[in-house]
RNA sequence: GCCGGGGUGUUGGAAUAGGUAGACAAUGGGGACUUAAAAUCCCCUGGGCUUCUAGCCCGUGCGGGUUCGAGUCCCGCCCCCGGCACCA
């Protein structure tokens, strides 16, 4: 509490923009203040802090900012249940989370807070709309659209999770919309290019985000419908184009209408998309719905074989992409197998495994395997990749078909049906039509007071003073949108308005994002994998071709921290396994919460809480203090242990310079948890060595043990440290004292301890110097009382040896004949 | 189904470049101090065996392999977790 004081009056975190110092950007994504801050919070920025508190001692100018993702659903239904204002709720729950970070000692720059909620920031999300607007990227289309019943809004598709919505787990229902999107497409294949200079992110998140952006390549081929229609199809199997019996398409598809009417087979097709349309987006997309179909009774042409093949309907179509219309290829296409299986559709064989053994009548699955095409016409005998790229290009110089790219990821939705939101900065004119919002005219206030309620439209349509406003082109009366953007817009670009904070007349200055930009290190959990990280780096890719920020990626490095659970089960309220921050620092004080949670589980696993271990973190700091200040903290004197075998003075400014080095290393790897045992290995053993004799104790080896020991531990538990710090009779701050450094040659041992293994299997080990030659080890090996006993001695055993190996200083072993 | 990650003592975890498996903790046990308890300090804490001041065998999900040597590399399985999921 004291430092915390110290650190706040003296603006020990502020920061500058300071060209002589290199620079560390250091964030943590921002919370969302939903009103108490739990331990998963604490841990992020608990790590965070850590890395910020060693490069700023390190000599890093760090920024290192802290903010509230503070527009959202939650405040709208806390409204509603308790009937409280969205806006009074916020700004309570972002006080009272604000001290609650405080009394954690985290190093923030409080004077860049950030609140996306205030006008002061959604000014310029809404300034990020209109710049998208501008640049074609931003559009408004009436589309099917995941609506949540729960939320009443529509979703993303990256919020829809097995066909539930992200936050509710409400099942999620199509609904045909007018709706605000984002062109992200436009970027698939920056983002996935880009992905490969993502060096210093974790491999994992990386496919994940390749596997959503979804590229396919192939070729669109057009058939030809009964009336000489175009039906182009997408494929990524080309070389099968002599294989399709049939075509499919998507319950949805415009063309399905045209070709059933006033034909018998009206009635039985209509019945059998009725059932599909009716269906769930869940259960339509589940694995386990049977393959459905029907015939239409038209015929399409393969514009390449010329074959006439049967047009059927599929529930396993999708409309939304390639084309919604797909051939069927039953040779080589497990589903198309089935399909074809169960409708008694003809079976093709035209591509062949090498040896030829392919057999319609004995095959149970579809060979989808790369081989040579047979029966294809002019292209029998080429392999499957050859022979995709010549039906490519024979499609294109003949105008049936184009090579194509597809993605599965579509644009992202931003539009929501929400009150608690920034709102979309555009006008709809009767005679101008859609009209953005004038840049000087921003922002467009939300206005607060407004009357909350559950379900029905948002409260923003209802607001007459809002809806209605004038057209800044004609003067005449118009109407706003009242539809609210996706917060997942607040968040997409907050980083950069971290580096320039206090300007009113742009988002932020260009030298000051020149400076900081880009984020050093990002630490926050897997769930934003493909949301929040695809968005972010999305819009840095524009605001990077609008010539407004320097780095093409926002995050160099990420750290992706696991979950705190509690018996192997996420806390939740509901479960009753939730633990409170404020209890254990009220117990035990904050550098015992920040201690226990670096040093249960490496950073990106999940931690398994234990209160056993938060005690044992306490003990460890306890014994610390002992040991610095030789005071008794509680317990009573008298009960002094032995010091134990091979405690020395050498030995003592040995370990101290290893931890220096080890912990060191393991802090530029945010290996924190091994960090922190070779602190406790430190303490352990400056406590054997104070057990010592007085008089062979070397007062001036004890200091140096210490203050490193104090200096190392300082990121951890930084109070502490602190405390100590003055206590030993320096002044300043500990960080300003500077990070250690070691000296290797006072690491380095005279003696080492030496492995002998007979066979591979250790059998002795000896002390040696350090540095021997093999010859004199393998003499010194064979000498070994053990060796000698199971080898016998001199030249008895030379005789029994093949091979002798020798790892320096570390190992020799002996290999004898068989 | 596809793609990732993982499987190490009673538990959390360590082993960073193929070289002493189990660091550091937690738990449990024993001891010291104490009138007693707490606190503190010390010792032990993977399994089995034996001739027990010492030593042997087994052991990192399972089965093979490479190597003087494998938790680590290769092949084939099993299980758990996460992501995507009829994507043509």
């Amino acid at each position: 509490m004291k430092w915390q004081g110290i650190w706040r009056d003296n603006e020990t975190y502020v920061v500058t923009e300071d060209p002589s110092k290199p620079k560390f950007y250091l964030l943590e994504m921002f919370p969302y203040p939903s009103g108490e801050l739990h331990v998963g919070h604490v841990r992020n920025y608990t790590i965070g802090d850590v890395i910020s508190r060693y490069k700023r001692a390190r000599g890093y100018n760090v920024l290192h900012p802290m903010g509230w993702d503070s527009f959202g659903l939650p405040a709208e239904n806390a409204a509603i249940d308790r009937g409280i204002q969205p806006d009074t709720w916020t700004w309570n729950n972002i006080a009272h989370m604000r001290e609650q970070l405080k009394r954690m000692g985290f190093t923030y720059d409080w004077s860049r807070e950030v609140t996306t909620a205030f006008p002061e920031y959604y000014k310029w999300t809404q300034w990020l709309f209109l710049l998208l607007y501008e640049r074609g990227l931003a559009y408004k289309k009436t589309a099917p659209a995941n609506w949540c019943p729960k939320c009443h809004t529509v979703l993303a598709n990256e919020q829809v999770e097995q066909g539930k919505c992200w936050r509710c787990d409400s099942l999620v229902e199509r609904r045909s919309m007018d709706q605000w999107f984002f062109k992200i497409t436009d970027y698939a294949e920056r983002l996935l290019a880009d992905l490969e200079k993502l060096d210093g992110w974790p491999e994992h998140i990386k496919i994940m985000q390749a596997n959503w952006i979804g590229k396919s390549e192939g070729a669109e081929i057009d058939f030809a419908g009964p009336d000489g229609e175009k039906i182009p199809v997408f494929t990524t199997r080309q070389d099968t184009i002599y294989g399709v019996t049939y075509l499919v398409l998507a319950p949805e598809h415009p063309l399905v209408e045209k070709i059933i009417q006033g034909t018998e087979y009206e009635a039985p097709v209509r019945a059998f998309i009725d059932k599909v349309m009716r269906m769930s987006e869940i259960d339509r997309t589940a694995e386990t719905l049977e393959k459905e179909g029907i015939f239409t009774g038209a015929y399409a042409t393969n514009p390449v074989s010329g074959d006439q093949v049967p047009i059927w309907i599929g529930n396993y179509v999708i409309y939304e992409y390639g084309t919604g219309a797909v051939m069927g290829v039953p040779g080589h296409d497990e589903r198309d197998f089935h399909f074809a299986r169960k409708y008694g559709l003809p079976i093709k064989i035209v591509i062949q495994n090498e040896d030829k053994s392919l057999r319609l009548e004995e095959m149970e699955n579809a060979y989808v395997d790369p081989g040579i095409m047979v029966d294809s016409g002019k292209f029998t005998g080429l392999g499957s990749e050859e022979g995709q790229a010549e039906v490519t290009r024979f499609l294109e110089e003949n105008g049936m078909g184009r090579g194509k790219v597809t993605y599965k990821m579509r644009d992202w939705l931003i539009s929501r049906q929400r009150y608690w939101g920034a709102p979309i900065p555009v006008i709809y004119c009767p005679k101008c039509g859609t009209v953005p919002v004038p840049k000087e005219d921003l922002p467009v206030i939300l206005p607060l007071g407004l009357k909350v309620t559950s379900g029905g439209p948002s409260p923003l349509a209802r607001h007459e003073e809002f809806v209605n406003t004038t057209c800044p082109v004609c003067g005449e009366g118009a109407r706003r949108e009242t539809d609210t953007m996706d917060t997942f817009v607040c968040s997409s670009w907050y980083f950069f308005r971290f580096a320039s904070p206090y300007n009113t007349d742009v988002a932020f200055a260009k030298e000051d994002v020149d400076y900081w930009s880009p984020v050093d290190l990002y630490i926050g959990g897997v769930e934003h994998a493909v949301m929040h990280l695809l968005y972010a780096r999305f819009i840095t890719k524009v605001l990077y071709d609008a010539g407004l920020v320097p780095a093409e990626e926002p995050f160099q490095n990420l750290l992706t921290q696991g979950m705190v659970v509690r018996d192997g089960a996420k806390m939740s309220k509901s479960k009753g396994n939730v633990v409170s921050p404020d209890e254990i620092v009220g117990k035990f004080g904050a550098d015992v919460m920040r201690v226990f949670m670096m040093f249960a589980a490496p950073p990106e696993r999940d931690l398994e809480w234990s209160d056993r271990g938060v005690e044992g973190a306490n003990r460890f700091l306890r014994r610390v203090w002992r040991q610095v200040t030789g005071e008794h903290t509680g317990e009573q004197p008298g009960a002094e242990g032995a010091p134990g075998d091979g405690v020395s003075t050498e030995g003592l400014l040995r370990i101290a310079h290893q931890s220096i080095k080890k912990v060191s290393e393991d802090l530029e790897r945010l290996a924190l948890n091994t960090a922190v045992s070779q602190l406790m290995e430190l303490s352990n053993y400056i406590g054997r060595y104070q057990r010592l004799p007085k008089d062979s104790q070397s007062a001036d080896a004890l200091e140096e043990a210490k203050t490193a020991l104090l200096k190392l531990l300082s990121p951890f538990a930084p109070h502490m440290a602190q405390e100590l710090w003055e206590k030993l009779g320096y002044s300043g701050t500990i960080e300003e004292a500077g990070w250690p450094e070691y000296d290797q040659a006072t690491i380095a041992e005279r003696t080492v301890t030496v492995v002998v293994q007979v066979n591979g299997k250790v059998r002795d080990r000896i002390q040696i110097e350090a540095g021997s030659s093999d010859e004199e080890v393998t003499d010194r090996a064979l000498a070994s009382e053990r060796i000698v006993k199971l080898l016998g001695e001199g030249p008895d055993a030379r005789d029994k040896i093949a091979k002798v190996v020798v790892v320096k200083d570390k190992l020799v072993n002996i290999v004898t004949k068989r």
